[in-house]
DNA sequence: CGGGACGGTCTGTTCACTGAACCGTACGCC
DNA sequence: GGCGTACGGTTCAGTGAACAGACCGTCCCG
């Protein structure tokens, strides 16, 4: 549906991937959810994503059974990602190493992924090169790599981003709204 | 341009690489190049892709340098994968091997990839079981699968990609071409 | 020289994304 | 309890891309 009649008749598995995940932002929805945000308002904030669209992805993410809507407050929805939502890290990786190897931003990478066990930077296959194994993305740490000063974005939740964290923890915003109070307009 | 102003806002690998193959239609017809397919009827009859989004795509792909466009008899192109193209293959194989995990046709895969020098089929990891190694996309050779029979296409493309060849290889189409003098409309 | 395949372009219609306004609920504060 | 605000959506007009199908020039084949 979401891509067109066509790819339902392209009996391949990319194809059956692509209806599911492949449509616009879809894949930033996702990954933005591994990195830990899991607010209507947050997704807003940091994909300047429209709100119609954004309810859409999200209303499919979950019906596809990718993410789980929890209600942590009366009337405020968070969005987590399901064990089936978990099984794209693969992919997500994919694009990842490949955005890098063939565009890598001139001031070095953003951000890092370390295994949070040992410590180690992951390398490019996503594995630990201490421990020799492929961690879990619930053992995967984010940190700022070199090129974090020159990002593009200054909301909070970029900000939140890059202090380091584990993968998939929600992204605890209230502390920095208290501390807002300072600057901004 | 293509996802929208905000994708290059994003300072993020993953965006950057959706930048360039995130486009509908972009990544099946990157599949199409790798399972084979090289002219532009060919991609037609075997995506069922509006002409003018096709034309758009492989331009997209030559002007990236995915594609490389090549006059093989006055006024007919080919279109054939670049190793910036060649690279994309693990970015496929993570969305194939998801697609097959998360939603299997009933009668198995219908297509099947072994490894041209020894004969066995690749595990999901896209690894060759008996040598060891992950083989270049060059030395992987397209089977049908225990699913073939059901394919839900029957084009002649369809057809011809379900002969055994290798990956990469242009299609031989020519030879179908004249024995298809006894059926069809 | 005529017919068909091929590789495109062009055109009107439909559909999805976009941006902005609007709305109801829940909390925080007094 | 009343008021303001943040939050999480929905609604709606405007725009651009995708779609289906017609059209067109070139080349090959007989």
């Amino acid at each position: 549906m979401a891509l067109g009649k066509d790819y339902e008749l392209q009996d391949c598995p990319i194809a059956r991937a692509l209806e599911l995940v492949g449509e616009r932002w879809t894949i930033l929805v996702i990954r933005d959810c591994f990195l830990g945000v899991s607010r209507f308002n947050d997704f807003l904030v940091h994909l300047d994503i429209p709100r119609a669209v954004l309810t859409n992805r999200l209303d499919r993410l979950v019906t596809e059974g990718m993410l789980e809507r929890r209600e942590y407050r009366p009337g405020r929805n968070e969005y987590l990602l399901t064990d089936r939502g978990l099984s794209l890290w693969p992919i997500l990786h994919s694009l990842a190493e490949w955005g890098d190897q063939q565009a890598a931003p001139p001031a070095g990478r953003r951000r890092l992924f370390a295994h949070t066990e040992c410590g180690s930077d992951l390398d490019a296959a996503g594995a630990c090169p201490t421990c020799g194994v492929v961690p879990d993305a619930g053992d995967v740490e984010i940190r700022p790599g070199p090129g974090a000063e020159l990002a593009l974005r200054d909301d909070r939740v970029t900000r939140a981003l890059f202090s380091p964290h584990r993968i998939l923890q929600p992204l605890e915003l209230t502390t920095e709204r208290s501390t807002r109070s300072s600057g901004s307009s």
